[in-house]
Formats: structure tokens, C-alpha cells, sequence
DNA sequence: CCATCCACGTTTTTT
DNA sequence: ACGTGGATGG
């Protein structure tokens, strides 16, 4: 009996032929991330390959993590040497060690996008263009498709020539280039694209990682745009061993670029191709799985694949039409509530998911006051914050001087006094003989223009140098400190003394932690190391099953996960599919939500249920929509409608004040409900050696209650469950008397 | 040079 | 509804 014996025959299939090229279809749900792990063992076990010559690539960390946590478990030895990661660290990891050669240093930063519109800002300023005619997003996006395409500034220029607008553009493409390298800094396409123009300028580098990575497998292959393909064809292209696996039914990345001309063309390219298609799903029931193939049935442009399952029917998905977007939170979050009361499941088996970040607030808001511990996924980043934004330039500084953005970032942070007019002078003196700004600044007193102004910068520069040389011998973790306390940064803030002042400093402390983590976790911990995991990192990263909480988040971040119970939530018209995709000349950005949808619905294990509403406000305006096209496409006799909506509210809750008030009373970290507070002021009503019932473990004394920071941590030895430490405002503990 | 106020646009999705 | 960023006045 091997492992291998557990795949049905087309998953062994897949793992079996190892040589040449392959394709792997495989639908939602049908086990594809056990193919490529066994895969992976197989190579190693029966091929005798070297784990030194094999990777892995995935879209997120996530994904990377857990095949990288799966591959440890199965392959006995030798598996820390396999590559399992992103396509954008690989890629770094790469250029970190040869990006040399294209002429920049290997200490680059990378620009996440804030940092792309705060340089685009001021080309548009210097260039003269009109930032209300066209935005910086909007130039931004041109950039970044044409990179996707792998089309450099001035073939772009050459494309555009009849297009007056494009032509501005195609400029602004040229200096933005130009800035970015001057600045010694990458934006996350860059990351992908100068590493195929590595490989195409030098042979060497290239054959150097061919005969590195023999085996190369790539996951979620319908999302990957043309630069990603050129990246993975390259490497392969020596030994011709790729392994891409992918859903064309689940491409929904292609504003983002994402061609998904490369999973439809795989066997023109490769036309030796293996192909295997897994069909059988393991993950949801009948039911569900028939609404998802009717939907998905829809779309034109499909490889023909057809999901079944040996699951059992199962219940029938839920449609529920509310008169609004606050009954539809509410009976949302009652069920879930109910149903965790009702033990059919733990909150981590929970998730909602829609379409638009802007809907997670009315689940948060009433989350909050039913008490439930959620997390919601995306928004807006952790790093994204202006407090960590302000701490990170401190330390991209002193990591790369070269990083004019950050310099100028923190100059005046906190004040010193030095003003727009200041900063100009010093730009013009170091644009005057090319030298970058910070460069400038350490010469001010040579800078006629500056005049008084020059004494403020000083000190600034001095703290700097001093921090450079500190370098050497302070870890990221303690430097970070040394610049908090030099600054006073969170000093200033303390003495705000406002709540939201509070928020930031905790923001800060969690920065902390996240630097002595990255310090453990890595044997050779670095400033530019954990600068760099910091700009790769993703909302979905952070998702841990470990949490018993209920997920919130969009369809998209939802790709790859499944849960017992899915809420898709706005299903409406407008909602769901977008308006913009409504009103689209193009008919296959319909195709696109469509499969979106798809990707939703079969995320659900065992329960789906479906909600809309009738009215719903939308950046302070009222919206009448109708019921999705898409529910329309289930099949009725698979849906049940349930009566009118007329479950009792969530009891005696005071009318919720601005969900700005809100936050503010509760502003823990989201998933920290405001129930610990309160039981903290009013203490618990029962004490070490009472007896004590709980929902789920039953009777028990308690032995221990211990005072966490927000909580109590009560331990209760129960008579059937043994020993269980728990927080008391979860735990739900009732006196027995 | 800095703080405050108002107008505007933003939202479809993100490595 | 909300935050950002520009304009304005101190």
C-alpha cells in the first residue's frame, strides 16, 4: 500500500507523468493541491530526483505556505531545499542575487502602490500633465497592463505614436522607469518583468537556473498574465519538465492582466502536452455542485469539463431577499449564531463572501454587537497604515538611500520644520547633478538656496548616519526600537491621547512583533529580508484556520479555500455582477463575474446561502436593484426561497450609533469584540473551584483563572472533555450551582 | 511653515 | 459616507 494508492486513477495520472509537459484541469474542489504534493514525492521517492531541482510556484503565501506545510509532511528528506513560493519572491530571490547586471543594486526596493502614485504624482507635476484629465491611477494601470504584456516604455511609445493621449501616457511610462531605477526601487510587475529581461540579457543566468529547477510546477495557471509566462517558459525551456495546473472556470484575474489565452493555448505551445482533467469533486455536495456547473454553463469560452461528485444530495441552497442591506447582515449573522448555538459548527467554519470590500461594514457592525469573533479579510492593509508607512520609510532609508520616497516621506516626520519650499531646493540641486536626495541633503550647508533652512536638516542626516552605522551590529527588531524612541514617534502620539492615537501605537506594536517573528523565523534575519517579506505580503496571507473565528472577505481573495457554510451576500444586479461590467460593450467581462460566481458557489462544502436586497446604499445613495442574473441561472428545484424574513432582531440592542462610534468603542484589533470589557469591569460570577457548564465540554470545575490583557483565561477541567483553557467572553461559562 | 476646512472622488476585484 | 488632498488663513 503506498500513498499513492489513495488518488483516483486520473490524480495518478497526473502524478505518474512526471516527464515533458503536462496540463493539469482541474476543477474546483477535485484535489489538485494533493496531485502536486504527491507529485512532488513521487519525483523524489520513485524518479530519484534531486528536491534541489524542483519548484513550486503559487499566487500567494498562503497557497505557498500550505503546499510548502503539506510537501514537509510527505516527503521524508530533503524537502527544505524544493522552492515553493510566489511567483513575485521567487522572482525576488532571483534578482536579489543577479539584478546587478541590469545595472541597478541588489539591495532594490519594491514599491507597493502607494508608493507608485506618490512618484507618479510628481512626474505628472514635472512633466506637466494635467492630473484631472488624466489620473495617476489611470496612467498607473496603462503602465502596468503594458508591463504585463511585457511591452517596455519606448515599444509602447512606438505603439501609441498616432494616440495623443497615449502618447502622454507612453511619456510618463519613460520617466517613470527612469525615477524608479534612479531611485534604485521596483513596483511588483517589475519584480516579474526584469527578471525575464535577466534571462533574455543573460544566457548565462538563465541556463544557470534551468539546470537549477528541472521540475517545475505552477499552480492557479489560468491567472497567470504574459510576463509570468515568459518567466515560467523560459525556465523550462531547457528540460522542458512544466506541470501547470489551472481551472480556466476559475480565471478571474484578468484586470489584473491574467491571460487566460495561456491555460486555453497550453497545447498549441506545447503541443506534446499531457493533458489530464480532474472531474471529480471531493469537497461539496450535489446539490451545490449542480448549481455551480448550471451557472458556469453560461460562459462561451470554456474548455469543455464537467464536475461531479459521489457526495451525498445534501440540503438545498437558501435564497433569502431582504427589504435592505441591514436585514440582510442581520439575518446573516443571526443564523450563524444560531447555527453555532445549535452546534452545527464552530465559527471558523463560517464565511461570507461578496463582491465589493465596501459591504464587509454592516457585517462588522453587527458582528460586533452580536458579540461574534470574526476577521475580516482585505480593506485596507495592516501596512498600508500611515503609522507603519512612516516607520518603514525610516528603515527602507537607512537599508537604501538611494529610495528618494522614503527620504522624503519621513524628513519632516516628525517636524523639524522643513517645509515644501525647502524640499524643492533640495530637489533641484540634486535633479542639478544627478545625485539622489538624500545625497543632497547630506551636502545642505553647500546649498546656496537653502540658506537657514539648512541647519533643520542637519540633525536629520546626523540621525541617519548614525543609524547606518548601527547596522551592523543592531538586529531590524532592535533598530526599529532605537528609531521610535530617537524620534519620539510614539511619544507624540501618547500625548494625543485621543483613542485613535491609541489604535496607531498598537498598529506599531504589532509592527514590533512582526519584526522579532520575521527575526525568529529566519536564520539569517535582515533589514532588506524583512523589508522585502513586508512588501510581498497579501490580506489572504494572514488567514489561519487556528482562529475560530468567521471569515469575512471578497470573492476573490476566497479563491482556493473552502468552508462548511458560504454566504454569498448581494446578489444583485449592479452588485453582482458589477455595474461596469453590465454596461460593458465587452460581453466577456460578464464571463468573467460569472466565473467569479462559480468560484463562489464551490467554495461551499455542505451549505450555500444566497442573499440579496432590495434597497442598499451605496456611497450615500440609494440603489434599487434586482435579483442577480446569476441566481436566475440556478435551476429552481435546488434552491429553497424559506418564508419572509421574520425572525426576532438581535435582541435589546441599542440602536446602533454611526458605525464610526462604533469602531471607536471597540477599536481592538477587528476581531476582539467588545465583550471583554465589560466582563472585565463587572468580573466573572463565578471563582476557582466552582463548577461550571459549557456549551460544548459540558460540566467542569475550574481550577485557574488567569488575567490576560484583555480577558480572562479561565481553566476548567471537565469531566468528560479533560482540561481545556478557554477566554472567558467566548467560553460562555454558566454557574452551576 | 502649519493647522484647519471644504470639495471631491471613490469602489470592482489585488500580487 | 468616508477619507484624501488642496486651498486658505494664521
Amino acid at each position: 500500500m503506498s500513498i499513492y494508492d489513495t488518488l483516483n486513477h486520473e490524480q495518478q495520472t497526473a502524478v505518474f507523468h512526471t516527464e515533458g509537459p503536462v496540463l493539469i484541469l482541474a476543477g474546483a474542489g477535485s484535489g489538485k493541491t494533493r496531485v502536486l504534493t504527491h507529485r512532488i514525492a513521487y519525483l523524489i521517492e520513485e524518479k530519484g530526483v534531486n528536491p534541489w531541482n524542483i519548484m513550486a510556484i503559487t499566487f500567494t503565501n498562503k497557497a505557498a505556505g500550505e503546499m510548502r506545510e503539506r510537501v514537509d509532511k510527505i516527503v521524508g528528506f530533503g524537502s527544505e531545499s524544493i522552492w515553493v513560493s510566489t511567483f513575485h519572491s521567487s522572482c525576488v530571490r532571483m534578482l536579489r542575487r543577479f539584478i546587478d547586471r541590469l545595472g541597478y543594486d541588489t539591495n532594490f526596493t519594491i514599491y507597493d502602490t502607494d508608493d507608485q502614485k506618490t512618484l507618479m504624482k510628481d512626474i505628472c507635476k514635472r512633466l506637466d500633465i494635467d492630473t484631472k484629465v488624466y489620473k495617476e491611477r489611470a496612467i498607473l494601470a496603462a503602465i502596468s497592463s503594458a508591463k504585463d504584456e511585457l511591452i517596455s516604455p519606448e515599444e509602447y511609445e512606438i505603439n501609441v505614436m498616432s494616440d495623443f493621449s497615449k502618447r502622454k501616457i507612453a511619456l510618463a511610462y519613460k520617466e517613470y522607469q527612469k525615477e524608479l531605477k534612479k531611485n534604485n526601487a521596483l513596483d511588483f510587475d517589475d519584480l516579474i518583468v526584469k527578471t525575464v529581461e535577466l534571462f533574455r540579457a543573460c544566457p548565462d543566468v538563465l541556463e544557470y537556473f534551468q539546470d537549477r529547477f528541472q521540475y517545475i510546477m505552477v499552480d492557479e495557471y489560468q491567472d497567470t498574465n504574459t510576463a509570468q509566462f515568459k518567466f515560467v517558459s523560459l525556465l523550462a525551456d531547457k528540460y522542458r519538465n512544466l506541470c501547470v495546473v489551472g481551472d480556466d472556470d476559475q480565471s478571474i484575474y484578468k484586470f489584473r492582466g491574467a491571460n487566460i489565452g495561456n491555460i486555453l493555448g497550453f497545447e498549441k505551445v506545447f503541443p506534446d502536452a499531457k493533458v489530464v482533467r480532474l472531474e471529480q469533486n471531493y469537497r461539496s455536495t450535489q446539490n451545490i455542485l449542480n448549481a455551480a456547473n448550471q451557472v458556469i454553463q453560461n460562459n462561451m469560452e470554456r474548455k469543455r469539463k464537467s464536475l461531479w461528485t459521489e457526495n451525498a444530495e445534501g440540503e438545498k441552497l437558501h435564497f433569502r431577499q431582504f427589504m435592505n442591506a441591514h436585514e440582510e447582515a442581520e439575518y446573516i449573522v443571526g443564523d450563524i449564531s444560531k447555527k453555532v448555538r445549535e452546534h452545527d459548527g464552530e465559527y471558523r467554519d463560517f464565511a461570507i463572501l461578496y463582491r465589493t470590500n465596501a459591504q464587509s461594514r454592516l457585517f462588522e457592525e453587527k458582528f460586533l454587537m452580536a458579540n461574534i469573533p470574526y476577521k475580516l479579510v482585505g480593506g485596507v492593509n495592516f501596512y498600508a497604515r500611515k503609522e507603519i508607512k512612516d516607520l518603514l520609510a525610516y528603515l527602507k532609508t537607512v537599508d537604501n538611500a538611494r529610495d528618494d520616497l522614503a527620504v522624503r516621506r519621513i524628513i519632516n516626520v516628525p517636524k523639524r520644520g522643513i517645509g515644501a519650499t525647502t524640499l524643492g531646493r533640495v530637489q533641484d540641486y540634486a535633479a542639478e547633478r544627478g545625485m539622489s536626495f538624500y545625497d543632497a541633503l547630506r551636502e545642505a550647508d553647500q546649498i546656496p538656496s537653502l540658506g537657514r533652512a539648512a541647519s533643520k536638516v542637519e540633525p536629520f542626516v546626523t540621525f541617519i548616519q548614525t543609524l547606518r552605522s548601527k547596522l551592523e551590529y543592531l538586529s531590524p527588531s532592535e533598530l526599529l526600537k532605537d528609531i521610535i524612541e530617537n524620534t519620539g514617534y510614539v511619544e507624540e502620539l501618547r500625548a494625543e491621547g485621543t483613542e485613535e492615537a491609541e489604535a496607531r501605537i498598537e498598529n506599531i506594536d504589532e509592527l514590533i512583533t512582526k519584526v522579532v517573528t520575521y527575526e525568529e523565523e529566519n536564520e539569517e534575519p535582515t533589514l532588506s529580508g524583512f523589508l522585502e517579506e513586508v512588501a510581498l505580503v497579501a490580506d489572504i496571507d494572514s488567514v489561519d484556520g487556528d482562529d475560530n473565528q468567521v471569515l469575512l472577505m471578497t470573492l476573490h481573495s476566497a479563491k482556493g479555500l473552502e468552508f462548511p457554510y458560504v454566504y454569498l451576500a448581494g446578489m444583485e444586479d449592479g452588485i453582482f455582477p458589477s455595474y461596469m461590467t453590465i454596461t460593458a460593450d465587452d460581453p466577456t467581462e460578464i464571463e468573467e463575474e460569472r466565473r467569479l460566481c462559480y468560484v463562489g458557489i464551490t467554495r461551499a462544502m455542505k451549505d450555500l446561502t444566497l442573499t440579496c436586497a432590495q434597497q442598499r446604499m451605496i456611497r450615500g445613495e440609494t440603489q434599487y436593484n434586482k435579483v442577480s442574473r446569476f441566481i436566475k441561472e440556478i435551476p429552481r428545484d435546488l434552491v429553497e426561497l424559506g418564508r419572509n424574513f421574520e425572525e426576532k432582531k438581535l435582541k435589546e440592542i441599542p440602536l446602533p450609533t454611526s458605525y464610526r462610534q462604533m469602531k471607536e468603542a471597540f477599536k481592538q484589533p477587528a476581531f476582539v469584540p467588545k465583550q471583554f470589557e465589560v466582563k472585565k469591569a463587572s468580573g466573572l460570577d463565578y471563582g476557582v473551584g466552582d463548577t461550571v457548564k459549557h456549551m460544548k465540554f459540558g460540566v467542569g470545575v475550574v481550577t485557574a483563572i488567569t488575567e490576560g490583557g484583555r480577558d480572562y483565561e479561565v481553566t476548567v477541567n471537565f469531566d468528560k472533555a479533560g482540561i481545556k483553557k478557554m477566554f472567558a467572553s467566548f467560553a460562555k461559562l454558566k454557574k452551576v450551582q
